[in-house]
DNA sequence: TCGTTAATTCGGCAATTTACGAAATATTGG
DNA sequence: CCAATATTTCGTAAATTGCCGAATTAACGA
């Protein structure tokens, strides 16, 4: 993770279709769902969700999968925790009785 | 937390100087640093680092103190905390077979 | 092969965002 | 009060983003 991969994923969550999408495909968990199916669920045409989709994909926050005719999308949790360690990292100047609870729940990504 | 909230602090951290800032922040701690401070360090002009000081600090991601002319700023890191917690909430439809890693870090926020 | 279904790409316009100089506001010391 | 220091507000031009219809690509089934 550096600091363009950063905004990339930031930039992507940034924007409230995007952050609706991944936060149903959080629920659904590691199967997700179908394009057409977010489409529906969310109603939004194809050609917008189709862009969305790629954005949030290409900041490595969706996982694709094609099976037949159908791709299906499924949200990458990991990269959150990834981002909390890019943006935490180095807090306090080492001095980790300041945030030390913080400190301790990246400890364990 | 809810969505327009999320969408704010995402919106802040999405843009290169923003997020320069609040990691420089982090690395300070909680006294963190003042206006003239950061724009030296990061060699940001005046007007354009009030603007983005002031997108943090209304996404809930800075405090700013103020200290006869100085104003301190520094990260709130809880914040970030809230973010992920947000973003995964109700993650895989409450099995949590499928995502008790992520889930155990959650409960100790 | 042809028609159908699933999903992506393309084109263009409207709206938002960003940077920075100039001016304004706030606070302090003399 | 006045001058100096610290920070914010304002105005504007350049760049980016978001949306959707139409066309395109991909994969199947008869």
């Amino acid at each position: 993770m550096d600091q363009n991969a950063a905004i990339e994923a930031f930039s992507a969550f940034a924007q409230p279709t995007r952050m609706a999408i991944y936060r149903l495909l959080v629920r659904k968990g590691p199967d997700g769902l179908i394009v057409g199916q977010i489409s529906e669920t969310l109603e939004i045409v194809p050609s917008t969700l189709s862009g969305h989709l790629s954005v949030l994909k290409r900041a490595g926050l969706l996982t694709a999968t094609r099976n037949q005719r159908e791709i299906h999308y499924s949200a990458n949790m990991q990269a959150m925790l990834d981002l909390v360690e890019f943006m935490l990292s180095d807090c306090c100047g080492g001095r980790v009785e300041n945030c030390s609870e913080i400190l301790s729940l990246l400890e364990r990504t």
